[in-house]
DNA sequence: GCAAAGGGTTGCGTTATGAAACTCAGTGGG
DNA sequence: CCCACTGAGTTTCATAACGCAACCCTTTGC
C-alpha cells in the first residue's frame, strides 16, 4: 500500500477527514455561517465576507457538487441565483455552533451577535456532549472502544 | 444600517472566524483529531496521519502557540517530546464530534472506530443542539435575536 | 438602446502545501 | 568509546491553492 492509498484510506475511514474533504477548505465555512444567517445570493455573500470572487465561485460550486446548498435560479429574475441550504447542508448546525461557541469562549472572549435563540423559550441554544440519557459528559466520563467490541461490552 | 452591514459587522467579531484562525488550517482537526485518541509524540502524528514533516512541525508549533497543545520534553528520554491537549484544546471536543457526527451520516456512510463511549453507560455519546431546559432543537425551532434584545424579550 | 446588476471567468503574482533529503542531539549496545 | 539508530525537526525545491483586478455575458429597468 503506497502513500497515496495510506491517505486515500485515512481520508474515507475516518467521519472527520470525510467531514473535511467537503467542508475543510479556507472559507467553507464562513460560506456556511452566510447561509445560516440567510444570505442566498453571490453578491450578499462576496460583499459580507470580502472573499474573492473566483474563490467564492468556487466554493459555491463545490458545495452545490457536494449536496451542501442548492442553486436556484430566480424565475422572476434571472440575473438572480438563490444558494440554498439542503438538508444536509442544514445538518452541519452543530459544528457551526459548536465552532462558535469555542471562539467565542476562548479566541474571541466575547458573545458575538446575533444569537441564536430557541423559538419558545427564547433563551440561547448550546450544543452539549452527551450520554443517550441525556447526563452531559466531560472527556474524562468517556473513553475509546473498538467499534467491535460495542455490543460485547454492553452485554456484559 | 440595513441587513447586510450588520451582517458584515458581525462577522469580524464572530466567534467562527476567530476559531478558524485558530485551528481552520488544513490538518489542524485531523491532528487534535490524533491528539483526542492518545497520540502524543511527532513521529506517531506523522506515521498515523501521513503528513508531510514540515507541515505537521508548522501546525503543531501553532497549536501550541495558541495554547491547544502543551509541548512537554520527556525528562526520561530527552530526544521525546510530548504533545498534550489542555483544557482549551480539549474544549475542541463538540466539535470533533459534531463534525464527525455529520461526515459519518452524510459522506463516510459508515460509523468509525474507535468510538467514544459513555464511561458508564458504554453507549456511544452524542452530539445536540438543544434548548437549555434540554429540549433538542432543530432549525425551524430556532430564530436569531440580536443579543441587546434578549433580556428584554424574556421580560416580556 | 443604454447603463447597471448579477453572476461569473481569466490572467497573473503570492502564499501554502507536499515529497524527499538532510541535520543534529540523544540513546543503547558492544 | 564507537557506531548504528531514534526522535524531532529543518531545508530545498516543485506544485497546488489563494487573492486581486480586470474582464465578460445575460438580463433588467428606464
Amino acid at each position: 500500500m503506497n502513500q497515496i492509498d495510506q491517505l486515500k484510506a485515512v481520508f474515507t475511514e475516518c467521519g472527520i477527514s470525510a467531514a473535511l474533504e467537503v467542508v475543510g477548505e479556507r472559507w467553507s465555512f464562513l460560506i456556511l455561517r452566510g447561509a445560516f444567517n440567510g444570505l442566498h445570493h453571490f453578491e450578499e455573500f462576496q460583499s459580507t465576507l470580502g472573499i474573492a470572487r473566483n474563490i467564492l465561485s468556487n466554493r459555491l460550486t463545490r458545495l452545490v457538487e457536494h449536496g451542501i446548498l442548492r442553486r436556484d435560479p430566480d424565475p422572476d429574475d434571472r440575473r438572480k441565483v438563490a444558494y440554498r441550504l439542503t438538508e444536509k447542508g442544514r445538518d452541519l448546525l452543530p459544528v457551526l455552533l459548536s465552532l462558535r461557541q469555542w471562539g467565542e469562549r476562548w479566541v474571541s472572549g466575547l458573545p458575538s451577535n446575533p444569537v441564536l435563540v430557541d423559538r419558545l423559550g427564547r433563551r440561547p441554544i448550546m450544543v452539549t456532549v452527551h450520554a443517550e440519557d441525556g447526563r452531559p459528559l466531560s472527556l474524562g466520563d468517556m473513553e475509546w472502544v473498538d467499534r467491535a467490541d460495542l455490543g460485547k461490552d454492553a452485554a456484559a
